[in-house]
DNA sequence: TGACATATTGCGAATTATTCGCAATAATGT
DNA sequence: ACATTATTGCGAATAATTCGCAATATGTCA
């Protein structure tokens, strides 16, 4: 939850909006939940915070290629991956073991493991 | 390797590009590729060739989170995934066997999985 | 081979997401 | 309350990707 210095109107209303959407988010649709509560925080504002959250690590970042990115809190839920419904843009969560996979990856290439993502495309039971 | 109706050059200059830079990239590297070859193709064809060789499954689609989305094809090499450097963006090919990923994933939430992508994030030996 | 039908291209403009510069404002310590 | 300065709002600037449309190239068939 360190996100800059101060605890400001607009960092609590971005926190806010993130927790309750309770999904992966893009920086508009931040925007516009918060103006539903009859409140207002400039899109700038929004992307400069959410890209000090990214590096405070308060929140993944999320990409399923459609030109945006998407942003999820870190805390509550453990990590754990996505399902994007290619037909509708529903977001599912999903966890797994994958000790082994990580395991296969350390070292390989001389390359040290920051983080990774895992997405799965696929068609939710509305879209089959 | 079935793009579109008709065996164009644009189109066969693109496809040589992606197969001689040899590891994914954007469409505007594909552009400056072909131009280095004292050839042309516009930008928008580009994106346009892209867009039916994703559908019809001639590449596939990588995300880093660079803004942009960058494209490999789909033969030759099998099924893999990245490493890709956040200092210098340098991109690695890496294989691993997955099959337990998968199986713990399909039909779970009741979705049909299409395709997945999975990429890793840290630091090559050069940036560490 | 040459004309036709139309898929595809080039070009310029339009969109969309994201970033910047800077003056105005609000948060925090004294 | 005051000063310091991190942060915001605003408008303009970028960067990636998409569109509309007239010009052109490709595959087909007479
Ligand atoms: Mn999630
Ligand atoms: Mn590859
Ligand atoms: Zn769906
Ligand atoms: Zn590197």
């Amino acid at each position: 939850m360190k996100i800059g210095k101060r605890y400001t109107q607009a960092r609590k209303r971005i926190f806010t909006a993130i927790e309750k959407m309770d999904k992966p988010v893009s920086a508009q649709e931040i925007y516009d939940y918060i103006k539903q509560n009859y409140e207002e925080v400039d899109l700038a504002s929004i992307y400069r915070n959410l890209e000090l959250m990214n590096k405070s690590d308060a929140v993944n970042v999320i990409l399923f290629g459609e030109g945006k990115k998407r942003y999820e809190l870190k805390n509550k839920k453990g990590h754990h991956h996505h399902l994007f419904c290619e037909g509708c843009g529903d977001i599912k969560d999903i966890k797994m073991k994958e000790e082994n996979l990580i395991n296969n990856v350390k070292d390989s290439q001389g390359f040290v493991i920051k983080k990774h993502n895992l997405e799965f495309f696929g068609l939710c039971p509305n879209c089959q």
